[in-house]
RNA sequence: CGCGGGGUGGAGCAGUUCGGUAGCUCGCCGGGCUCAUAACCCGGAGGUCGUAGGUUCAAAUCCUGCCCCCGCAA
């Protein structure tokens, strides 16, 4: 099939990259315009770019579907449309481009988590399974009838970044089973069932720590949070990273957010008298550091929050 | 010129205000204690204090340029 593909981030540079090695021909990739990127505000393009740039793939950037963007897809005369994590709606002209339309690959089951950021939302709620649904586009946000849905447990101490990436490898085989069956003229498509929930993007707000919350819910959030935006904690006037953590089953009657040291361990009290245990953290203008060595080079005690 | 923090033995920090050749908590090596240990005791190695220059009898510490790392904001 010849297969006009949109995405934008590392992710979706993955697939693009295994399309390519298909029997399938990649004839066109859509992505958003280059961005700048970092301290020094480097204008750069999306991971997506950068892979089919080395493909020798057509690129078309944009960060609207406008009219022209809809006629250039259309020259390339598509049997099929892939997104994955692209970071625009596609409305009804741009979905009526390929013959047999657009399929999505999403990193949940839906109809949870529909929208930009499933896998954070994921393990923000606890949820002890997740997946890839691969479904038709439609006009709405992540309802459109699904092809394929493959579940998998969550991890206890896998965080958002390698979580997305175990899903990745999911659903690049979800999608080559997908791909057969359009082919094949055999893919049945089933509406989804259920209301859903929405995961829209986090900030760094929705990352910062309440340490009155209990360990297993902030552990959850490092995990969310990493590697974007990052759990932060106030230290003094000061902020700290949590880049990873572990709950414990210690108890302490200790002060929310106070920190302590046990057999070489760093720990925290939390809500409830509730115990996390601080693996990796990261004191602003420092690198990242095992919590015991940040803990040795304070001189008095710890408070966190506050 | 967006705001800010930082570069001191392998790690994390102190010392810089009021110049006088380096300290703390760990790690590492050797020895001891112990049934044993991430615990404790004794001893030891390891640093031209990011870099180039300047001031001075003397610079980690004062002055100037440069390089690198990082947090925030975009």
């Amino acid at each position: 099939m010849k297969i006009v593909f949109a995405g934008t981030t590392a992710q979706a540079a993955e697939v693009l990259k295994h399309l390519h090695k298909t029997h399938h021909s990649v004839v066109a990739v859509l992505t958003r315009e280059d961005a700048p990127v970092g301290r020094k505000a480097i204008v750069t393009p999306s991971a997506v770019a950068q892979v089919a740039q080395e493909l020798g793939i057509p690129i078309i950037k944009a960060n609207r579907i406008t009219d022209s963007v809809v006629s250039r897809l259309d020259e390339y005369q598509p049997d099929l449309g892939v997104v994955i994590a692209y970071g625009s709606l596609l409305k009804a002209p741009a979905l009526a481009v390929p013959r047999h339309g657009w399929i999505n690959l999403h990193f949940s089951l839906l109809p949870n988590w529909r929208g930009a950021a499933p896998v954070q939302h994921s393990l923000l709620a606890g949820d002890p399974i997740t997946g890839v649904s691969i479904f038709r586009l439609d006009e709405g946000m992540d309802t459109g009838p699904l092809l394929a849905s493959v579940p998998t447990e969550v991890q206890p101490d896998e965080n958002a970044g390698e979580l997305l990436n175990r899903l990745t490898q999911i659903g690049i085989t979800a999608l080559d089973e997908s791909l057969a069956r359009i082919d094949a003229g055999i893919a049945v498509f089933e509406p989804q069932s259920g209301d859903g929930t929405l995961a829209g993007k986090l900030q760094r707000g929705d990352a910062k720590i309440d340490w009155s919350l209990n360990a297993e819910s902030i552990n959850n959030l490092v995990r969310a949070m990493n590697p974007e935006p990052i759990a932060w904690t106030t230290i003094g006037e000061s902020t700290m990273r949590v880049l990873s953590s572990r709950p414990s089953r210690q108890t302490s009657p200790l002060l929310c957010g106070t920190v302590f040291m046990d057999s070489n361990q760093v720990y925290v009290t939390c809500g409830s008298n509730s115990v996390l245990q601080l693996l990796q953290v990261q004191p602003a203008g420092k690198n990242s550091m095992p919590a015991a060595d940040w803990l040795r080079g304070q001189s008095v005690s710890v408070v966190l929050g506050g």
